[in-house]
RNA sequence: CGCGGGAUGGAGCAGUCUGGUAGCUCGUCGGGCUCAUAACCCGAAGGUCGUUGGUUCAAAUCCUUCUCCCGCAACCA
């Protein structure tokens, strides 16, 4: 029996298309779940859409669309964008979905019934011509942020989540599961700013909007955006109609989440969990931005470009590669093309893709690209060999700590050291030995069996290059399992071609 | 005094918890090599570790003053 695993991306709010930085949180996602599942893992992934609000509804008339047209012309867009950047998820929920529906609408009525839900009256400042509600802290000087007019203080019906029922339980549940929050600094802003000050019940229900799910017993009401969206995590498991899935993936094991909605994360969700009586995520990863040329990505400023360019220009790799790689775990980063293509040339196309190459091309020049071992080792083979080893075991520990980034950066290490290596032993010296043919040949096989092992593990960050790798070398050990031991590379093989796995982005 | 994070060669970062020769990647310069994608390998230059004061035999690291940057502050991946 696997072990199972349970990730999950956002909702997206689909307003715009999506830009860099939903992919950002979408790839790394992807990564850690084909990670998981190369490891032997039963994973389920999902990823999604959180389709309704007043934003939505007003975007689809300034479009002259009905909201619904509006958001499937996003998420046939989203999709294709997944697409495009392998992201393999198991499922995509929308919450226009009508099992999602449905399922809420059960949740919300479960709340009610149970008291967690109450009517109450809701108490905003209002700006009447954008037919918003602002917080006290959002307002500036009295006016309204948006169009600078004077707001006004109303009141309304509306329904209300008992959240700091729970904050209790919320405080215990921090203590006792260290790595609930990580990085461990968002833990602390949580508390500081929002749980020890006091929780305040939530407003669950709007009734200045109508593109939302209705709530059931009093239909002047839809639900607003905490309930709808967060349940998504488990009416995509059948909640509460169904008990298979959510017996079986139920609690998630991480949610992947932006800096900016940490505090829906690790606050209301786990409150309204605790409402339901169902166990708490595991874990709540809030990751830093990718920043534009050092700037804010912006929907509304609309400062950036489709990323299928990108992916059209260098390679579906060279993006999740950036991704993956340039940012640190849990802090900020920067994307710009420039960066990209500087990342692109000297590790894919230099270290990595220069040293599949060379080898290869080595072999057949040498040998026919027949792969022999005879084993005629020396001292040097033994470091090269420990560190191909080694490899696996750091990865993961690197892995099971989010640290993506220093995990491909221990990987690109040992192919640096296999070009180094190259250098140490020189084949092309050898070859114009002819009683050195063996060493040479061991040279070699070790040299592409740490080709071998490299690609492996990097099958979960650049899955389409780890296949040319592996197509290239003909070999059939490609799972999990056979990197174990260093000398799994058949023998006999017969190497294809040397392609280009990474051209060279030149720039003026 | 709202809360939190940050400041380390030209760029991006590690090191700070647990004080002991300041490290990595990129870039620059010089050299080597010729299997390879102007690639690869070696070497060098370049840092008073944001600021002030203190503790200590010894401070990037611990305490303190100030400055600047960033995020959060109840719909931004």
């Amino acid at each position: 029996m696997k072990e199972k695993f349970y990730i999950t991306t956002p909702i997206y709010y689909p307003s715009a298309n999506f830009h860099i930085g939903h992919c950002y949180t979408t790839i790394i996602a992807d990564s850690i779940a084909r990670y998981k599942r190369l490891t032997g893992y039963d994973v389920f992934y999902q990823t999604g859409t959180d389709e309704h609000g007043e934003k939505i509804e007003k975007k689809a008339r300034e479009a002259g669309v009905s909201p619904q047209e509006y958001v499937d012309k996003i998420i046939e867009n989203a999709k294709d964008l997944w697409k495009s950047l392998n992201i393999s998820y198991d499922y995509f929920i929308r919450t226009t979905d009508s099992d999602h529906v449905r399922r809420v609408s059960k949740i919300f009525n479960k709340l009610y019934n149970q008291g967690d839900i109450y009517k109450g009256t809701y108490e905003g400042l209002y700006c009447i011509p954008c037919e918003s509600f602002w917080t006290e802290s959002q307002v500036i000087n009295g006016k309204c942020p948006d169009c600078g007019r004077e707001v006004k203080k109303v009141s309304e019906e509306a329904y209300f989540f008992r959240l700091s029922k729970y904050q209790e339980r919320l405080v215990k549940y921090y203590e006792e599961h260290p790595d609930f929050i990580l990085p461990i600094s968002r833990k602390n802003e949580m508390l500081n700013n929002f749980i020890n000050p006091g929780l305040e019940d939530l407003c669950v229900s709007r009734t200045s909007f109508k593109w939302g799910i209705p709530v059931e017993f009093d239909p002047d009401h839809v639900i607003y955006v905490w309930i709808d969206a967060l349940s998504n995590y488990i009416t995509s498991l059948g909640y509460p109609e169904n008990d298979e899935l959510m017996n079986k993936y139920w609690p998630a094991d991480l949610h992947l989440v932006g800096k900016e909605i940490v505090r829906f994360h690790t606050i209301i969700w786990p409150c309204m969990l605790m409402a339901l009586n169902l166990p708490l995520p595991k874990q709540v990863f809030g990751h830093g931005w990718l920043k534009l040329d050092g700037g804010k990505i912006s929907k509304s400023l609309g400062n950036y470009k489709d990323p299928r360019e990108y992916i059209n220009a260098y390679g579906v790799d060279a993006v999740r590669y950036y991704a993956l790689r340039e940012v640190p775990f849990g802090s900020d980063g920067n994307f710009s093309e420039e960066a990209l293509i500087s990342r692109t040339n000297t590790d894919l196309a230099n270290t990595l893709g220069n040293l599949v190459t060379r080898t290869i091309s080595m072999s057949h020049k040498y040998f026919s690209g027949i792969v022999t071992n005879p084993k005629i080792t020396e001292d040097l083979d033994k470091n090269l060999i420990k560190n191909v080893l080694a490899l696996k075991d750091i990865v993961e520990e690197k892995m099971n700590s989010l640290k993506v980034n220093e995990a491909i950066e221990e990987i690109m290490e040992v192919l640096r050291s296999c070009n180094k290596y190259i250098d140490e032993t020189t084949p092309w010296t050898l070859a114009k030995d002819d009683t050195k043919k063996d060493r040479l040949a061991t040279i070699l096989y070790n040299l592409l069996e740490s080709i071998r092992i490299c690609a492996i593990l990097l099958s979960p960050f650049i899955p389409d290059t780890s296949k040319k790798i592996l197509a290239s070398l003909n070999t059939k050990e490609t799972n999990y399992e056979s990197i174990n031991e260093f000398n799994t590379l058949e023998e006999n093989l017969k190497l294809n071609e040397p392609t280009i796995l990474f051209k060279r982005i030149e720039t003026k």
